[in-house]
RNA sequence: GGCUAGGUGGCAGAGUGGUCAUGCAGCGGACUGCAACUCCGUUAACGCCGGUUCGAUUCCGACCCUAGCCUCCA
């Protein structure tokens, strides 16, 4: 039985498929006009990881997430650099993808773009006007009318009357009231846009979702996710848009990932402590990075740091220390584990992967100590680490390689190896002088020679 | 100001009405030519004040503090 906490009723609740055996998932993408950010990151691998347990439970999860390629920051990115606004959107979609797959994010199942949902978008609005939940404004803008939908603000717990009270007035008001959002936006001739029964222009940035969520998944589905800074407005005008055209109800589960924070602020431009995937990951291991957002429980927030990045490394190099030398590849599968039970009863509530994380270092302690006593049990059980971890999307590296290679510097591996070699070789002829010498030309570079019983092999120490 | 989520040992970070979270760091021991890794043992916490209770870090109430959202934002 899994457990999730639902946003919308703030309280854990046992996850109930639709349809038998099968989730349907839809979760708040990216808006494509420039690099992805830790931020990004922390959401696509929040959702990266909760696919792939229940997928690993058995349930059959289709997973859409869109992109939104079409957006006044787009158009004013294309305009900068006077290129076509698909082009903008091409490039980054490409990093995009890059990075996801440096940090082990799978691709979800379905990736629907703004662009290619125009009809879909259209016709959504048009019911919406149709049934007078919106309406056409003298400027061929098409605005949302919130005073219509009377349990506007379940999700964010937020009162009607104080949100306008808050609502900002806007000179030359187009909206009928300041609480409205708007569907379609009118463009000029020459902009980008589309023709539609209000005129040409484009679509707001909240229908998109309806559209494209609902045309992928049906008008109800299982769980709808996203940033919790996406709550409002945009999932709260996502569910007015689409319970209103539909007259159901839009997702049953909404699950929202905390914030990522950068030295414990909130990331931002103005702050300059801003870091895209990419600048990150030119420093810093992937793994290490992947390790850091999945140490925490998705809806906490994580504070990234040079320090809880090291602490991240350390962790990691004691799961690989564990793993260094064991058979895994012919190991017998282990099934029925206690370890996996508890790895398991931790991830049911809610993804609770630091309760999940203590049980794989408990398997550690077991699989270090069985090393001696019995090597074909310990290999068993970091074939399953491995396979466990494999969820979390860690430990799929081969250990020695992993415990080798240092986050940024290429260190030469061949002069390592000759250094070791001489070392062994001093070892051999009872030099110890000779090989302290050399354990000291080695630390130096960063480098820890380890004597094991088959022979020394080495990593780096940051 | 409103809404939401939090305040746990040196740090990170789970959880529970009364026996261990876990990782890193620390301390003692074992192993090692020296180390590293590892193992064994060990120290240490639950914002503040009341209440419920045989007993609360865990439940209830007040208070203090922090963060996010309330405007584009993962």
């Amino acid at each position: 039985m899994i457990t999730v906490y639902n946003t919308l009723t703030q309280r854990k609740e046992t996850l109930q498929p639709i349809e038998p055996g099968k989730i349907r998932l839809y979760v708040c993408g990216i808006t494509v006009y420039d690099y992805c950010h830790l931020g990004h990151a922390r959401m696509l691998v929040a959702f990266d990881l909760i696919v792939r347990y229940l997928r690993y439970r058995g349930l059959d999860v289709t997973y859409v997430r869109n992109i939104t390629d079409v957006d006044d920051k787009i158009l004013k990115r294309a305009q900068e650099e006077g290129v076509l606004f698909s082009d903008i959107t091409a490039r980054y979609i490409k990093a995009m993808h890059a990075d996801e797959q440096a940090l082990a994010i799978l691709p979800p199942d379905q990736e629907p773009r703004a662009t290619e949902h125009i009809e879909q978008i259209v016709a959504m609005i048009e019911t919406l006007v149709s049934k007078d939940f919106a309406y056409r404004a003298d400027n061929g803008d098409v605005y949302f009318s919130v005073a219509r939908c009377p349990d506007y603000g379940k999700l964010s717990k937020k009162n009607m009357d104080e949100l306008l009270d808050g609502a900002r007035i806007e000179v030359g008001e187009l909206k009928k009231d300041p609480r409205d959002f708007v569907l379609w936006k009118a463009s000029p001739d020459d902009g980008v846009g589309w023709d539609s029964p209000w005129g040409y222009g484009r679509p707001g940035w909240h229908i998109e979702c309806s559209a494209m969520s609902t045309c992928a998944l049906g008008n109800t589905f299982d769980i709808h996710g996203g940033g919790s800074d996406l709550k409002f407005p945009h999932h709260e005008n996502e569910i007015a848009q689409s319970e209103c055209a539909t007259d159901s109800t839009f997702a049953n589960v909404w699950l929202h990932n905390g914030p990522l924070r950068i030295d414990n602020e909130k990331m931002s431009k103005s702050l300059g402590n801003f870091f895209t995937i990419r600048e990150v990951l030119k420093e810093h291991d992937a793994e290490a990075v992947r390790y850091l957002l999945v140490a925490s429980q998705y809806r906490s927030p994580i504070n990234y740091s040079l320090d809880s990045l090291e602490q991240a490394q350390k962790g990691l190099e004691r799961f690989y220390h564990a793993l260094k030398g064991l058979d895994i590849g012919n190991a017998k599968s282990l099934t029925n584990s206690r370890f996996e039970k508890a790895f398991q009863a931790a991830m049911d509530d809610d993804f609770n992967t630091p309760e999940a994380f203590a049980v794989l270092f408990d398997m550690v302690s077991e699989i270090n100590r069985l090393k001696k006593t019995d090597p074909d049990m310990a290999s068993q059980l970091g074939a399953l680490l491995v396979r466990l971890a494999d969820i979390l999307g860690v430990l799929q590296s081969d250990a020695e390689e992993f415990l080798r290679r240092s986050g940024g510097d290429e260190l030469d591996a061949e002069a390592i190896d000759a250094l070791v070699a001489a070392r062994d070789q001093a070892r051999a002829d009872k030099d110890w002088q000779k090989a302290d010498e050399i354990r000291d030309q080695l630390t130096a570079l960063n480098v820890v020679v380890e004597d094991g019983t088959g022979g020394s092999t080495w990593r780096i120490e940051r």
